[in-house]
DNA sequence: GTGAAAGCGCTAACAT
DNA sequence: ATGTTAGCGCTTTCAC
């Protein structure tokens, strides 16, 4: 069995409150109990238990995080940030994936529950319509949404705007001359984000009189074919829209290969627009035109949003607070201005 | 405060030496307590506490992992093979990365120790000299190096054979007629894996006549950019190499980039070969060359590896055991063959 | 089949 | 400044 204070009080002769007192505020120990104890604490290999602590506690100084997979860079950027800045506050970070499947954001949030963390922070398919999160404000547990955006309730979100962030990508392309400008997305019902960029488009097209076109809504939101049919849909000119805006990097460039593949160019003969500005996106030729979010501070900042919500619990439950972070449209060689096909 | 089997036990009108079997061997209970119990559970949302449970068991159910960073999509994708099997087997993960710094591996351990994790997967810097791992095994804890593959000492690990990968990967190059190949590394104390792919590299250079080249170590293993003024030689078609290899994807296609912007081709004027073979770098054009390792599945077997180890380990400590996944050589246009530049 | 009680490692009154 | 003790939530003998 390892050391506990029990032993290194035995071994230094002193009581377990005062290893303890040295561990916790080692200024109310006097000098030479104070080196006695490291002594024992040295020779016994002596490393606090948290679990001992946490029961007594109540309070883990874990957080749980939940997204969807970090097979997408953004979300692996978004871990990262939360793990730095969970670091330097010496928090603890449970992980724990969904694959974009709803009934796991509930078994993962139930395990993260059952290790008693002390928040949350995730990205659910559904902010608006969450039994998840139902559950955690049923439960008073801090949690702080990430790249989800709720309209309707005030749960504690950072994210961008991403209806303004959709609106701006597509106004972009129509400032460009395009006027058949067509959006490709992954699954709305696992993505309220997709949707929301979907009503910016929407917003986008009709406020400058263009008619939208229906969505291309594919079967994954990571790397994915288009059905080879709808693809030769592409090979007429007149037919195909001259510029895709695509609801995340991964799409985009997914599509731009199966372009490619066809024998069509990006961006000669289709502009193509992300949305994540994923860090990898800077190094295609032709540099792949997104909107960058920031999705290391948006970690960083739902951190310490929640930390902040966390430690203000003492009483009364204070929910975390929301933030909108800038958007910028980068703009890379994938969208050119439109020129006439004919 | 949230319910306890203690609250749920005088509810229902029995003992908590009751209810805790119903958690954990329900067949053990009659089925009217069993009812009655359940119905307590219900009314008061008991969730059980396993911050309880593993006190008293002096196991977690948890596992840390600790690696370079998530900015690197190799390490992420690991990860994310290291949650969906540890979900499989209802362990939870606790993550932390170390930005490539020495000396925040032993600060990660520490921190999961503490936490009382039942074993550890990791990616060191050097994993024949590493202090956190002779913890480790001071202490018996259970753990799975990934990425690192150890020569001299027997540490378990999983990896690809990095040696016999780089010696594929520049033999390929050599048959394509390369003569003048460099490697791009980052710093190499900082990983060994990219020693051993340069050993590689020498080896396959040596064994076909062919005089090696120094070695480029940049500052940075992820998104970088060389020394302008490096970057200025590759401007003499005698001088520079015709092909690269570099020590990961992502530096592979940072210098990609690099050398676009400096007036030249890939592949015309200099072929450049990757290691990792990341997703993305299939969705590039021209395609990444690259020695494709499978990251997802390094995670999930250094998982499995890891939980026998952990459940073997009731009474004497028993050690994980060692893999080497196969890796294999990805063809792209980054990569054609040598055409003399005069 | 069920209950009583000990104890995992730790902290925080409370006492001295 | 230090010691004694209760108890956080849970599992597990040991009785009955």
């Amino acid at each position: 069995m390892r050391p506990s204070i029990k032993q290194v009080a035995l071994e230094a002769g002193v009581s377990i409150a005062t290893v303890s007192r040295l561990l916790n505020q080692p200024d109310s120990v006097s000098v030479d109990t104070a080196s006695k104890v490291n002594q024992a604490i040295e020779a016994l290999g002596f490393r606090p238990n948290f679990t001992g602590r946490n029961l007594r506690a109540g309070r883990s100084h874990t957080v749980g995080v939940v997204v969807p997979t970090l097979s997408n860079t953004v979300f692996a950027q978004c871990l990262q940030g939360i793990e730095t800045a969970a670091r330097q506050r010496d928090y603890s970070v449970m992980f724990s994936a969904t694959e974009y499947r709803q009934q796991d954001e509930a078994a993962a949030v139930e395990l993260l529950l059952a290790h008693r963390v002390d928040g949350v922070i995730l990205t659910v398919a559904d902010a608006e319509a969450s039994t998840t999160l139902d559950v955690l404000d049923r439960e008073r547990i801090p949690y702080v949404l990430v790249y989800n955006q709720p309209q309707q309730s005030t749960r504690p979100s950072v994210s961008v705007d991403n209806h303004a962030a959709a609106y701006d990508a597509v106004t972009h392309l129509i400032k460009l001359g395009h006027r058949r400008i067509q959006m490709l997305a992954g699954q709305f019902h696992a993505s309220d984000r997709a949707l929301q960029r979907y009503h910016g488009y929407l917003q986008a097209m009709q406020q400058h009189g263009l008619p939208p076109l229906a969505p291309i809504e594919v079967a994954r939101h990571t790397y994915t074919s288009l059905a080879l049919e709808y693809l030769q849909t592409f090979r007429d000119p007149l037919q195909r829209p001259s510029a895709l805006f695509c609801s995340n990097d991964l799409l985009a460039l997914s599509v731009m290969r199966d372009l490619r593949a066809l024998g069509l160019r990006v961006p000669d003969d289709v502009s193509v627009m992300g949305f994540d500005g994923i860090p990898l996106g800077e190094l295609m030729d032709p540099m792949l035109s997104s909107v960058e979010q920031p999705s290391e501070q948006i970690g960083g900042l739902a951190l310490r949003t929640l930390v902040t919500a966390i430690e203000e619990t003492q009483d009364g439950y204070q929910a975390a607070s929301s933030h909108i972070l800038p958007h910028t449209v980068r703009i890379g060689a994938s969208v050119k201005p439109f020129t006439n096909p004919l």
